[in-house]
DNA sequence: TTTAGCACTTGAACTCATAGAGTGCTAAAA
DNA sequence: TTTTAGCACTCTATGAGTTCAAGTGCTAAA
């Protein structure tokens, strides 16, 4: 699937691409004179007619009408970015450039996303997106139970990565600050790293025999742990500046859109893209590109999606890319793309070594 | 400006009615003819005109150009809604079937509202919003360092209302448990409850002769709390459904969806919306509505918002309501939202008494 | 293999005419 | 004084007809 386009002549290659290159810039099916006096080409209208002609048969253009010039097909835009993919080198200038802008904010991989996603938006002139993966149901290592005023306590669970999730717990019944050691205890010794599945009723009442103090605490402390493992973390995704793609004719009726902002909706579709991506096939750790409906895309509609992977210590974290129309300026934006990723990774494990102050919450954030 | 539409005869008023309810209803125009044949009226279709004319020229109808029917201004849609307002019992039905529907998902009030804008949406066909303003800079009153690691700690920021945040420190050097809790004392005794401006070099040097085994460690901590304590929360804005909107003509045009995308995306703007009236005017606690541009609701164009605020304890916690074509349908989102900030007014007061988990994290949740 | 030329197709833009809806106004009726 | 009927007027939406230009495919010659 990568090098379809190897059988192709040069002077082919070099038609199609000029035939998306022109498209992308102008948004107009382009035609057989006007690449002819673009001066890239030594022959007549009637030579390129016939190459186009060809290239039609072969799948990589079409046309809107009989009597308009071309447009690239989804398998065009395919073989332009391949070629770019293949002799793309980061621009060196760029990575600095929006290290510096991210490094303003460095607070947490969360707010780092939303911002290079506004990023992304405002770079490219399309919609920036910004996702981060759901963390899946995960057990808790640790707990500790602070003691808040004599009705309430605040249960701390924390996670094998160090992230940790809160949960404020009242009772009816006056507590003691010992009260809270104990539950941290029995907690620490029944819960730990045990998963949502195996908090089971025996369990719970091997728990009220350590802590005879407050039977009721147990529960509620039981239930929240209960619920806080199995809910699991369901990801996040930031769309920013949507408004910018309707500045451009493909989306000028609201059939287009409509499938954009079903995405801003249910986010979920697009985490499942860049999910299945990284599960199914090799991650490379480069600029992806999901052209239309290439991969059951159904909400990108008539759109593209180009994005990389955020990665910290080899582990997947997240993704950042930009959603544009399918004759979107690839170039610019691989390598926007690709230095905004690469930025975020050196970023964030930049801090690693001396003294990071990481944020761990509920909405996650680092591994 | 409450009773604008006082002096209106009684005719005035019953065709006045019926051409919003009409243009509500189908989002045509409506001219006189209409009018006389739908059976309201017993005058023939000039009086009506006649009537149109003065009802034209005080500010109510307008024409969209000269030889179409009419459709309601502002103004008009304000007379109506008002009316609507006043005459408005909460359909006990509503409360009970939309009660039912949140309490399945009884968790903390953020996924309560991420669920009645779903909710909202669902019912009434257009979008659902729910907020939830910013939390200021809040100090913190309590803290607690939990040891994780030797070269890691879990710092834990409870605020006076029980909600919590939590942070990573790492250092290079290796740590001992009782680092954590003299860590914990030092910050209870110079940090609780002292406002991030307030958080000096003075203070950071004191901490520091606190806890002398590990000055790095605390220079981390304190900044961490005061990055905390300083950023506040933003406050959260959901938006859901918005594709249902597209199905409605007044939203045919790429114009009119540009605004309300911009909403989804500087989500400050609604935010401010609410803030100022809650703030500004005397809030009743009622369903309240925004139509059109009438309180400098830029982004919000030709739309209609209705919304009522969620209360806790007197204080508001958060907003639910509908985003929708000024033409709503008045009748139903009204009432619908009305009990659906009832039901989650009643919903997050009645767990109050017994044996409250509560979710108290990052992203805020209840008071 | 390339080129020139030509007939053909087709969508876009424009004009024109028509139909229909609804108004405002005037004069008569209640 | 209020209501009604009637009529002329305005404006939009619609569709047909026409022209224009772009671009193609094909054929025959270079």
């Amino acid at each position: 699937m990568k090098q379809k386009g190897e059988g192709l002549s040069a002077r082919k290659q070099l038609i199609l691409r000029t035939v998306v290159e022109s498209y992308i810039e102008n948004g107009e099916p382009v035609g057989s004179k006007f690449l002819c006096d673009c001066g890239k080409f030594a022959c007549s209208s009637a030579t390129i007619r016939n190459e186009m002609a060809e290239l039609e048969t072969l799948g990589y253009l079409e046309q809107p009408h009989t009597s308009s010039g071309r447009i690239p097909t989804e398998t065009g835009y395919r073989f332009y970015v391949d070629l770019l993919l293949q002799n793309y080198n980061s621009a060196a200038g760029d990575v600095e450039r929006i290290k510096s802008a991210l490094r303003e904010k460095r607070a947490e991989l969360d707010s780092i996303l939303t911002q290079a996603s506004r990023l992304a938006s405002t770079l490219t002139n399309y919609t920036g997106v910004a996702l981060r993966p759901g963390k899946g149901n995960a057990a808790f290592a640790q707990f500790e139970a602070i003691y808040l005023t004599p009705r309430s306590l605040l249960l701390v669970m924390i996670r094998e990565d160090g992230t940790a999730k809160t949960k404020n717990l009242r009772t009816d019944t006056d507590l003691l600050p010992e009260d809270a050691k104990t539950l941290s205890a029995a907690l620490n010794a029944c819960l730990s790293n045990v998963p949502a599945h195996q908090i089971t009723l025996p369990l719970m009442m091997k728990m009220e025999e350590m802590c005879p103090a407050a039977p009721a605490l147990v529960r509620v402390a039981v239930k929240s742990v209960y619920e806080a493992a199995s809910e699991g973390e369901s990801g996040d995704v930031r769309l920013e500046g949507m408004d910018r793609l309707l500045g451009y004719p493909e989306y000028a009726d609201t059939e287009s859109i409509a499938g954009l902002i079903g995405l801003g909706d249910s986010k979920n579709e697009l985490l499942d893209i860049v999910a299945q991506s990284e599960e199914g096939e090799e991650d490379d750790g480069e600029v992806k590109i999901l052209i239309g409906s290439e991969n059951r895309l159904g909400a990108l509609g008539s759109s593209a999606l180009v994005y990389k992977t955020v990665r910290r210590g080899g582990k997947i974290v997240g993704a950042v890319g930009v959603i544009g129309p399918r004759r979107m300026k690839y170039q610019n934006v691989i390598s926007m793309v690709d230095s905004l990723a690469n930025g975020i990774n050196e970023l964030i494990s930049d801090d690693a070594p001396p003294l990071l102050p990481e944020k761990g919450e509920d909405k996650t954030s680092d591994d």
